[in-house]
DNA sequence: ACCGCCGGGTGCC
DNA sequence: ACCGCCGGGTGCC
C-alpha cells in the first residue's frame, strides 16, 4: 500500500484520486491534531528554492499560489523527500534533494513550520521557483539559522508580498408566499429565507472564485483548480438573538425542500414514497428572485443561476437534522406547534432519551429530526451511529457556537454528517477568537478553507498580526456565507424589529460598618497574597488562589455567608504557600478543593486552551483548571516534555485531578445562619417598591452565584413573593417547566424568576419579564448582554429595565472598569487577540482589580 | 531544460 | 589526450 504511493516511472503520471485522496490526507493529516500547531511562530526569514519533477504530476500551480510541503521519510529514492501539493492536495512536485535534507532536518526536528508559495508560476514543465518561509518559536531561531547557514543555504529576512482584491456583493429580493407557515413573516425573515433558499439551491461559487479559461481560480489563495470547486450549500445565520432564526428555519424546512420546492402540504406521503407531487401551488412558482452583483462599479442584473444537481446528491434524502443544546430543544417544538398550520402534517421526530428510534429508514423517512449535541456525540463515539448513517438532506446547527472548538467530540461528530446542506445559527459567530470561526467554516466545507493550513495562511495569521488584507479577506469570506443582523439593522430603511427601549442603570450600594470591616479584612489579606505573587512574576502559577481570593471578595459584596469557611481555611492557612510538601492523598484533596472553588462558586472560568468555558473540567498540579480533553490533547501530543499552558510547569497526565461526582451541598448550613447583607435589602426594596406601583411587572433576579440565589429564596418568601428559579443544576425537563410557569399569563404565576447567570445564557425566551436585577458584574460583558437578551427580544411588550447593584468602594467597581475596556476591545479589534496577550492582559486585570 | 550534468567523440589553426 | 572543448542525450525524489 505504502510503496505503492510512491512509485511511478518517468512519463507516468499521477492522475488517480487514490493518490490524491491519499496527500490530501497527509496534508490535513488525521484530524487528532487539529488545534494543536500554534499560529503565534514568529517569521525567521525566507529562502529560494525550486521545485522539480512537475512533469511527472497534475498539480496545477500559479503565481503567488501557496504550497504545501509534505515530508515524506518513506521515499524509496530519498529518505528525506519533501513533496509539494498545491491547496487542493494535488502534488505539484518535489523540493531538490539539496534543499530537501535542510527542510527535512528542520520539519522533522520540528524547529519550524515551512510554508511555501510560487513565486512566478509554472514557466515550463520541469521545473520552477518556491520560496520557502520559516515559522517558529524564538528560541528555535538560532538553530534554524545554523541549519540553513551551515548547508550554505542563506535565509533573506521579510515575508513575501500579499496580494488585495476587491469582492462584489450581492443583493436578493425575493417576494412569494409561504403557505405552510401560519405565522406571517416578518420582512427581515423573509429576507433570511430568500437568503438561505439561494444559498442551498445557487450553484454560483463564491466571490472569490473566478473562472479562469478552463481553470478556477481563487483569488485569496492564489490556486486554480480543474475541477469545478465544491460549493458551499447552506451558511451561518447569525442575527441577534430574538430575530426569529427559529421560525426562519422552520420555514426554510418546508419551503424548500428539493431544488427550491416546497414540502408537500396537507395528506402525508407514505414514508417509503419519493415525493413528487404537489397538491398545493409551489411557493417557489411564484417566486422572484433576482441577483443585482454589483462589480466594479457595474450592475448586472441577472436571474440566479440554477443549482446544478450534483452526482453525489441523493435524490432520496429529505429529512432535515436539527441539532441544538438541550435546553433550547423544547423552544423548538413550541415553535413547531405555534407556527406550523394545524393541516400540515409535518413527520417530527425527537431523537432524544435512551428509548429513541435508531431505525435509519425510520430517521431518512422524517421531515425533521431534533436532537442535541450530546445524543449526536454519544452516538457517534459508538459503533454505527444512526445519524451517522442517515444520508440528510440538511443538517442545521442551532447555537452552532457550540462546536467552535473543534477537539471536541461534539464537533468531531457534526463534521461526519452526511448531508447536503449545511447550516449554522448563532447568535454570537466570534465569542472569544478568531480560532472560532474556523469550525464553522470547516463545517460548511468551505473550500479550502476547512483546511486548517489555509484558514492559518490566509485568514487566521495575517489578521491576528494585524495585516489589513487579511481581515478584508475574512471579511469577504464570511460575507460570502454569513447573514448577520442586529436589532439596530434596518430593512428597507425601516428597523428590523420595533423593541422596546432598554436602558441600564447601576445602583450602587453602600456596605454597613460591620459588612466594611470584613471586607476590607479580606482584601487586605489577599492583597498581600496577591501581591507576593505579582512582585515573584507567579500570579499565573498561582492561578487559583488569585481567582478564589478574588471570587471571595465578589462574594463578601453579595453576602458574606456564601462563602464556605472550611475551604477558607484549608485554601489560605495550609495550602497556598506549599505544593510539594504534602502526601499525594493529601495534595489531591486539596486540589480538588481548589477546583471546587473556581467551578462551584459560578464564576465563569475559562480553559486556557479552547478559551470556552471549561466543560469536564480538570485540575493540574500546578492547580491550574482546563477542559480534560485540552488538557490530555497538549500532553499527548508534547509527550514528556509537556508543560502547564498557564505556567509552564510540567504536566503528566496520570496527575490531572477530576472534580468528583457531585455532591450534596449542605444547603441547610447555608439557611440556618441566614443573615441579610446591603446587597440583599437594596433588592428587597427594589422588588417590593416595583409590586407596590405595579404588580404585573415581572423581575430576572440574576446572579452568577448560584448560594446566593439560595441566599435570596429567605426573604423573597418571607414578602410573599411567588417566584422560580433556573440553573444550571436543573434538568431538561424541570428548565422547560419552570420557563413555561413563569411565561404564562395565568393568575397567580410567577412575579421573580431566580436565575444564574450561565442558565441564562442561550436560547430560552424570559420575554414575560421587563426588568433584570443584575446582582453581581461579570467577567465578561457579553454574558450579561445575552442574559438580558433573553427577555429583551422579540415579543417583549414593555420597556426593559436593567439596575447592576454594585458595591461602592470594593473589586465590583473595579470589575466594572475592566468590563468597559473588554467591550472596547471587542468593537475595536474583533475580538482577537492570541492567547498570549490574553494571559498578560489577565496579570494586569488581577492587578487592576486589586488595584496593585 | 533557452539549464547543468554526464560521458563519448575528438583534437593545430 | 592522464587534458579541454564540443555537442548529443538526458532529466524528481
Amino acid at each position: 500500500m505504502q510503496s505503492r504511493r510512491w512509485f511511478g516511472g518517468a512519463g507516468f503520471s499521477f492522475a488517480d484520486d487514490q493518490v490524491t485522496e491519499t496527500l490530501s490526507q497527509a496534508i490535513r493529516g488525521t484530524g487528532e491534531e487539529l488545534d494543536r500547531e500554534p499560529d503565534t511562530g514568529v517569521l525567521f526569514g525566507s529562502l529560494r528554492g525550486s521545485v522539480v519533477g512537475l512533469r511527472y504530476y497534475t498539480g496545477v500551480v500559479n503565481k503567488g499560489e501557496m504550497v504545501s510541503l509534505v515530508r515524506q521519510p518513506q521515499n524509496p529514492y530519498d529518505c528525506n523527500a519533501v513533496m509539494v501539493a498545491n491547496v487542493y492536495g494535488s502534488q505539484v512536485g518535489h523540493i531538490k534533494r539539496e534543499l530537501a535534507v535542510l527542510l527535512a532536518n528542520i520539519m522533522d526536528n520540528n524547529l519550524a513550520r515551512v510554508e511555501g508559495v510560487v513565486p512566478f508560476g509554472v514557466t515550463n514543465q520541469f521545473t520552477m521557483s518556491v520560496v520557502l518561509s520559516f515559522w517558529g518559536r524564538e528560541e528555535n531561531r538560532d538553530a534554524v539559522l545554523r541549519q540553513i547557514t551551515s548547508r550554505s543555504f542563506k535565509l533573506q529576512s521579510g515575508p513575501t508580498g500579499t496580494h488585495t482584491h476587491t469582492y462584489s456583493l450581492l443583493f436578493v429580493c425575493v417576494s412569494f408566499d409561504l403557505q405552510a407557515v401560519c405565522t406571517p413573516l416578518l420582512p427581515h425573515q423573509k429576507q433570511a429565507l430568500s437568503w438561505m433558499c439561494v444559498c442551498e439551491n445557487n450553484a454560483a461559487l463564491p466571490h472569490f472564485w473566478e473562472v479562469k479559461g478552463e481553470l478556477f481560480y481563487n483569488t485569496l489563495t492564489h490556486s486554480s483548480v480543474r475541477e469545478r470547486p465544491q460549493r458551499v450549500r447552506g451558511g451561518i445565520l447569525a442575527d441577534d438573538m430574538g430575530l426569529g432564526k427559529t421560525l426562519t428555519t422552520i420555514a426554510l424546512i418546508l419551503s424548500n425542500f428539493h431544488h427550491g420546492k416546497p414540502l408537500p402540504k396537507g395528506k402525508q406521503s407514505a414514508p417509503q414514497e419519493k415525493v413528487r407531487h404537489y397538491t398545493h401551488p409551489r411557493p417557489f412558482d411564484d417566486c422572484i428572485i433576482w441577483c443585482v452583483c454589483v462589480s466594479l462599479g457595474k450592475s448586472v442584473v441577472s436571474p440566479v443561476e440554477a443549482a446544478s444537481s450534483q452526482s453525489t446528491d441523493d435524490p432520496a434524502a429529505r429529512a432535515t437534522l436539527i441539532i441544538c443544546p438541550l435546553s433550547v430543544l423544547s423552544n423548538w417544538l413550541d415553535q413547531l406547534d405555534q407556527h406550523v398550520r394545524a393541516d400540515v402534517k409535518l413527520n417530527v421526530y425527537l431523537y432524544y432519551g435512551s428509548e429513541r428510534n435508531r431505525d435509519t429508514h425510520f430517521l431518512s423517512s422524517q421531515h425533521m429530526v431534533l436532537t442535541t449535541y450530546n445524543v449526536l456525540s454519544a452516538d457517534y463515539s459508538g459503533s454505527a451511529s444512526p445519524l451517522h448513517t442517515v444520508s440528510w438532506l440538511r443538517v442545521v446547527l442551532d447555537e452552532g457556537h457550540i462546536i467552535r472548538n473543534p477537539n471536541t467530540q461534539q464537533s468531531k461528530a457534526v463534521l461526519k454528517l452526511n448531508t447536503q446542506r449545511r447550516w449554522i445559527l448563532t447568535g454570537t459567530p466570534i465569542q472569544n477568537n478568531l480560532r472560532d470561526l474556523w469550525m464553522l467554516v470547516a463545517f460548511l466545507r468551505l473550500k479550502p478553507f476547512d483546511v486548517r493550513e489555509w484558514w492559518n495562511r490566509v485568514i487566521q495569521r495575517p489578521v491576528t498580526q494585524g495585516d489589513k488584507t487579511g481581515l478584508q479577506n475574512l471579511q469577504a469570506l464570511v460575507k460570502c456565507v454569513t447573514l448577520r443582523r442586529t436589532k439596530a439593522s434596518r430593512v428597507c430603511g425601516r428597523p428590523l424589529v420595533s423593541l422596546p427601549e432598554r436602558s441600564v442603570r447601576i445602583e450602587e450600594v453602600e456596605l454597613t460598618q460591620k459588612e466594611r470591616e470584613e471586607y476590607e479584612l479580606a482584601r487586605t489579606e489577599g492583597r498581600t497574597t496577591i501581591s507576593r505573587y505579582v512582585a515573584e512574576g507567579t500570579v499565573l502559577r498561582n492561578y487559583a488562589d488569585v481567582l478564589a481570593i478574588l471570587v471571595r471578595l465578589r462574594q463578601f459584596c453579595c453576602n458574606t455567608h456564601i462563602w464556605v469557611k472550611c475551604v477558607y481555611t484549608h485554601t489560605f492557612c495550609n495550602f497556598c504557600s506549599r505544593l510539594f510538601s504534602v502526601t499525594p492523598a493529601e495534595l489531591r484533596e486539596r486540589l480538588i478543593m481548589k477546583l471546587r472553588l473556581v467551578l462551584g462558586t459560578g464564576s465563569d472560568e475559562e480553559c486556557a486552551v479552547c478559551l470556552d468555558s471549561v466543560r469536564l473540567p480538570v485540575i493540574t498540579h500546578c492547580a491550574h483548571v482546563y477542559c480534560r480533553p485540552c488538557i490530555a490533547e497538549v500532553i499527548r501530543s508534547e509527550q514528556e516534555q509537556a508543560r502547564c499552558p498557564l505556567c509552564r510547569g510540567q504536566i503528566k497526565a496520570s496527575e490531572l485531578v477530576e472534580f468528583p461526582l457531585e455532591e450534596e451541598e449542605e444547603e441547610s448550613n447555608l439557611l440556618e445562619n441566614w443573615r441579610s447583607s446591603s446587597k440583599v435589602e437594596a433588592l428587597m426594596s427594589s422588588l417590593l417598591r416595583l409590586r407596590s406601583e405595579d404588580d404585573s411587572i415581572r423581575s430576572l433576579v440574576v446572579s452568577q452565584f448560584t448560594r446566593f440565589l439560595t441566599i435570596l429564596e429567605i426573604p423573597l418568601r418571607e414578602e410573599g413573593f411567588k417566584f422560580v428559579r433556573l440553573d444550571g443544576t436543573m434538568n431538561q425537563k424541570r428548565r422547560a417547566q419552570v420557563i413555561q410557569e413563569f411565561q404564562s399569563d395565568a393568575p397567580g404565576s410567577p412575579l421573580i424568576m431566580l436565575l444564574s447567570l450561565k442558565a441564562g445564557g442561550v436560547g430560552i425566551n424570559l420575554s414575560a419579564a421587563s426588568r433584570v436585577f443584575l446582582m453581581d458584574p461579570a467577567w465578561n460583558p457579553a454574558a450579561e448582554d445575552q442574559c438580558v437578551d433573553r427577555c429583551h427580544r422579540l415579543g417583549q411588550k414593555r420597556d426593559v429595565v436593567i439596575t447592576k447593584f454594585i458595591v461602592k468602594g470594593s473589586v465590583e467597581e473595579n470589575m466594572v472598569k475592566i468590563q468597559r475596556q473588554k467591550q472596547d476591545l471587542v468593537e475595536k479589534a474583533f475580538g482577537t487577540k492570541n492567547p498570549s496577550e490574553r494571559k498578560t492582559s489577565r496579570v494586569d486585570e488581577i492587578r487592576a482589580l486589586m488595584e496593585l
